[in-house]
DNA sequence: AGTAAATTACGCACCTTTTTGTAACCACGA
DNA sequence: TCGTGGTTACAAAAAGGTGCGTAATTTACT
């Protein structure tokens, strides 16, 4: 994702919210206080190093917190910043506008209108 | 983008509205009737290519609708669907929460607090 | 009259760039 | 030795760019 200057704040939250992981960790950091593991569990199929970046990523923009606790093994633990609380019914909007456009997609499910 | 049967209905829209031409393909069809030529003007970095590939994408979503006209040269309109213009507040919901968190994110710009 | 060039919206093949996965390694303590 | 939460290097895969070909008609030139 390089990043280009483009001062259109959709591009902007795009270049952050784009792609497969983001919309995924953010509705299981919903469920509250998560540790890097516990989204791995929650998440199989997500590599350790894509959760690291992806992470780090959220972070950055603000959306998620990390908080480092001393001692070992270490403990890590992620949370929904108030920002990143305030943008999950923005992105339930859209899965709903999702469902609700459904019937105008051209993947429909086969239709027994009689 | 791979098409994972995910079922959960951000994770579909995501693949759809993910990455950096949608948004701003859609931002520009909210303007109006737009040709395939008018659209590589408004966005002089996007490939024919791609410009095609996500056209068609946004087409199959049912957010974009496509007419092709008979003659010499082809003509070939665009227009966001009804649910395509549906879309457009939800998209500007998401810009505006990236201007409202900008004081909490960390690439923020230099701060003169004095 | 005959030919050539331009036009529009692509498809396709090939190649480069970017992203993602895999595996190994690190720290430390139980 | 295992578990935690990483980093790094290398490999594979995916995304994206470039340039050529195509259609039928008009215009432009000779």
């Amino acid at each position: 994702m390089k990043d280009l200057v483009s001062r259109c704040p959709i591009e902007e939250v795009m270049q952050v919210i784009s792609g497969r992981w983001p919309s995924l960790l953010i509705y299981y950091l919903k469920q509250g206080t998560k540790r890097f593991s516990d989204l791995r569990r929650d998440n199989p199929t997500i590599s350790h190093k894509m959760l690291t970046l992806e992470l780090r990523k959220l972070e950055e923009a603000g959306i998620v917190e990390r908080s480092e606790f001393e001692g070992y093994p270490l403990r890590v633990e992620y949370d929904l910043t108030p920002a990143g609380l305030k943008l999950v019914p923005l992105l339930d909007a859209l899965g709903d506008w999702w469902d609700a456009t459904a019937a105008g997609r051209s993947t429909l499910p086969v239709q027994l209108t009689e």
